[in-house]
Formats: structure tokens, sequence, C-alpha cells
DNA sequence: GTAATTTCTTAATGTACATTATTTTTCTCT
DNA sequence: AGAGAAAAATAATGTACATTAAGAAATTAC
């Protein structure tokens, strides 16, 4: 059923009995969205973490020059949301837009924070989850200073492969870090290869 | 004492009892490093997590090119390791040297796992801790494709006031992602305005 | 304390990618 | 299905930063 996906997704780190489960899903909500809707805006506050179960959604900044800069992609089992407003409750720096219709789940900052007292392993949770997703950023972090525009779309097929012909290569180029025009221009050079 | 600036930084988010602080410290090692010391080299097994005391430690990785990327430079206060290793026990991506005489503290792989177990709070400590670092690494990597050398440069005398004039301008350009050279051009046309 | 080494500065030239503009192709909506 | 909008391709020109090189200044080492 629907919260087979979630549920999943926790227990790689820890173990729930029906119990916990089924009040870990009281703590939920649930909505689904039409392609280029808006989850989050800069300015507001972040009350939700978002867990993707359909669809996919983007969540980017757009600079002083309006370019815009996506931090990830989140498809199905994924987990996203503006974190440090989310945590810190301040103003968010983050659009959050669906890319495609897609299904997410919501975890309300209240629901967030009593989860914490209600089921404690859920910091176990947590812990684990933050550290891989740290080594992940890290790991970008590192590509995106050491790797040219080409090695980085390399790395990004690697990492979301479902992607490539999904969406556009407009946004593909938001991602890198480059212009559509460039990226084009790279995937052309690529094929002659 | 020797112990009290970590525990402080751990009482940040959880309280320590008398006795818990006691195991925490028995699990700890101490380190006293030499400038140039290296604790840790690419290929080798992680075994330890830092927290430095004194001084200044840069975690670092060398391209292909022989290009020098520091990841970020672990002062006083601040814990640091290659948390991929550390974590998954698969060889090391980076180099981590002492940059001035510096003074550390280190828990051991095996210890950190145990810590779980005897003090489950720690969960709570380190979920935190990693929530506030990824936070801080979505940060940087969005400045990193946003930011041009100058503003990431600016936003490097905000995050490290006091590392300005204590380490090496080769250092610094390491860090920023350009080279010594364009660092010194940058440093000259800042200080004329 | 001086030699050796490393770091810093300056400058000329080179390159990866941006910008702007135009045309072609694909998607979206009714 | 067809009109309008958005995305992609191509090409000319521009710019932020890299590379190379050489001398000056600072640091390290014996």
């Amino acid at each position: 059923m629907k919260y087979e996906l979630i549920l999943k997704n926790i227990s790689r780190f820890i173990d729930l009995n029906q119990e916990e489960q089924d009040l870990y899903i009281s703590l939920l909500k649930e909505k689904t969205l039409k392609k280029k809707e808006i989850l989050l805006r800069p300015g507001e506050i972040a009350r939700y973490d978002y867990f993707t179960t359909k669809g996919c959604l983007k969540i980017y900044t757009i600079d002083e020059n309006g370019t815009e800069h996506i931090a990830m992609f989140a498809i199905k089992d994924w987990w996203s949301g503006d974190l440090a407003s989310f945590i810190t409750q301040q103003p968010a720096k983050y659009f959050i837009q669906a890319i495609e219709d897609s299904e997410v789940l919501l975890m309300p900052k209240e629901n967030y924070d009593l989860l914490f007292e209600k089921i404690p392993k859920f910091e176990r949770f947590y812990r684990i989850l933050y550290q891989r997703s740290l080594v992940s950023h890290i790991q970008r972090s590192d590509q995106n200073i050491s790797l040219n525009a080409e090695d980085r779309y390399r790395e990004f097929l690697k990492k979301y492969p479902s992607l490539r012909n999904r969406i556009s290569q407009k946004n593909i180029a938001a991602y890198l870090g480059v212009t559509p025009e460039f990226l084009s221009l790279l995937r052309k050079k690529m094929t002659l290869l």
C-alpha cells in the first residue's frame, strides 16, 4: 500500500514494530502535485520535509543574475526539503517544485520534533540518514571544484540514471552549473566520440 | 582541563552526567602534531574521527593533475575526518594534515560504534551535529556553483576570520578552487577598492 | 645567520565556459 | 490537429580564470 515505500526506506536503518509504524504514519500528510506546482518559495518558512513516492521534484535557488541553480532532484524514495529553514524555522532560500506530476508524503515540523520524543529510535534513523547525506554532499562539493563540466555531466548520469531522458536539458544544465547552450555543445561533442 | 573544550562542544546538544562524561573521555585518545604531520592518506582506512583542540588541520585531495583541493580547515573546536572512509571502513580519498603545530583528540571507530550502545544519547548528538554540518555543506555547494572567486574569498573570510593571516595564500587558494596566482591578483584588486 | 626552499607577485598568453542572437525542434494547451 | 510557447541546436563574440615564466620576498633548516 501507500506507505510501503517509506516504511521500507526507514527499515534500512531502524526496526519499527506495528504500533510504531502506525504512529509514524499518523504523523505524515500526503499531497498530489501537478507538474510545475511549487511547494516552497524563498522567504517562506519550510513547514515540511518531503518524501517523494512518485514523480520528481527539484530543489533550487535563483541568484541575483536570475540564473537557476538546482541543488538536487528528489525522485521516488528520496527525501528533500530546505533543511536549514525546516530546522531553524527561518526564511527559506530554496524553491521546491514538481517537474513531473508527483506524489509526496509530508512530515510537518511539529511532528518531526514530536517524533524524537515518541520514538527515540528516530534519532538513530536521522543520525544515519544525515551521515550518508553528508557523505554524498561532501563528494559533490569536491566534484564541483575538481571536475570540468563534461565530467560533472557523467557523474550526473551515474547518480540519476533514470533522469537522462526524463527531464529537460535546461534542468540538467542548471544542476551542473552550466548554460543549456554549453550542455548542448558538450552532448554533441560526446556523441561524436 | 584538557577535556573541557570537547565536553562543552557536546553539551551544546545533549547533557551528560559525570559518569557519562568519564566514560566518554575514556573512549578518546589524544595526539600532538608537528606542522606538516599527516594523519591520513588516500588509500588508508580512516580509523579515527578528529576533534581539534589547538592549531589547524586541512582535509584535502590531490586530483589527477596534481592540483590540491581543500575540503575544509579544522581549527580549534571543530570536528573533522574522512567521514565516508570512517563510516564504511573503505579506503580514504582525503589527506588530513596539520598546517600548524596542533593538538587533537581522536575517537577511534570501534569506540564510536560502542558509544551508541553505551550512551544512546549520542545518537541525538550526532543527529544534530550531522544535521548542522549538512546545512553548512549544502550552503557551500551552492556558493561554489553560484559565486565567483572574489565572492567565495569573502565567504571564506567570513567563515574562518581567524585564518586570514594565519595560513598561506596557497592554502586559501586551494580551498577556494583557484590558483595562488589568481588569488594574488584578486587580493591586489580588492585592496585597491 | 646564511643558504636553500617555498611562497608571493606580476605579466603574457591560453582555454573553458558565458552571453547574445538566430533558427529549428519539441512540448503544451485547447 | 494546429497555434503558441518552451526547449534545443548552432555560431559568433566575450570573460573569468588557468598556465607558464621569472623575479622578489618570506620561511625553513642546518
